[in-house]
DNA sequence: TATCTTCGCTATCCATTAGATACATATATA
DNA sequence: TATATATGTATCTAATGGATAGCGAAGATA
């Protein structure tokens, strides 16, 4: 673990390079897979349990209510119950959330825009890695 | 696990939905809290290992370490090595690299707009949980 | 009557990943 | 001899992610 020496601070007063500044910890929050699919998935209006559940391909029910939870404790999804049988639960972004979601489906947008680029790169250094073992 | 159906495909071919598309591996390496700060990081310009260390409180050398082949591997950061003792190694942006900070940079700035808001939620979220067990 | 189906989960276990700590290398300095 | 610098690697443990099975309640089906 190193010390540190930020100088870069932002407008805000937050700094999301320091590991307690609430920021960080937001950071940490969309840092995952799933948080990006399933908002980007919510971002054309609302959707059941099971309608995300198939659009978001190998996605555990685990994974998906999990990350649905997160969402809704950090107000960036909206959760509403039927009370029928079966049950019917939808979910919805807030206008938090809608604000989010135009950021990360713009990185969803360069991940396929660029995903060539990417595949590329790692055919590159995979190639060297092999030189690597022959020489 | 579930089945899938995705029906909204991206005009590039590529579809992040399905976990097969290479743009979802993209997406799955660029879902972490060090990716996001150490491109940032580097948005201003080349680095030593010790600065990154630094600037970014909190984590270890082996994860920056790891971090930044995996930057390398996808050829989002070049890496120069200057054989002197003791060791200089610099890391800086490829122009994919680049690119990628601009949107990167977005929402690192997004989450430090909206901290308190979420910070707000998490509290809320947090009152609502003790009056469950209260009621 | 007895299973079967649907939906939205929950519980459990195991594999993978992240994180903490100590050490390696080579040289200059005290 | 001991310390410091710079860039890592090795090893171990804690946390997270992912696979699988099951629950509960009403209605349909056999």
């Amino acid at each position: 673990m190193y010390l540190m020496d930020s100088e870069d601070k932002s407008p805000f007063g937050y700094d999301a390079f320091r590991r307690t500044c609430p920021s960080h910890t937001v950071l940490e929050m969309l840092a995952s897979k799933w948080v990006y699919l399933v908002v980007c998935a919510l971002r054309r209006g609302r959707l059941r349990n099971g309608e995300l559940a198939r659009k978001l391909e190998g996605i555990t029910p685990k994974m998906l209510t999990q990350t649905l939870r997160v969402l809704e404790r950090d107000g960036l999804v909206r959760r509403e119950i039927f009370p029928v049988i079966p049950p019917r639960v939808e979910y919805e972004l807030t206008e938090l959330g809608q604000n989010l979601a135009g950021l990360l489906s713009q990185i969803r947008t360069w991940s396929e825009q660029h995903a060539p680029d990417i595949k590329d790169a790692r055919a590159r250094a995979a190639a060297g890695q092999e030189g690597d073992l022959v020489a």
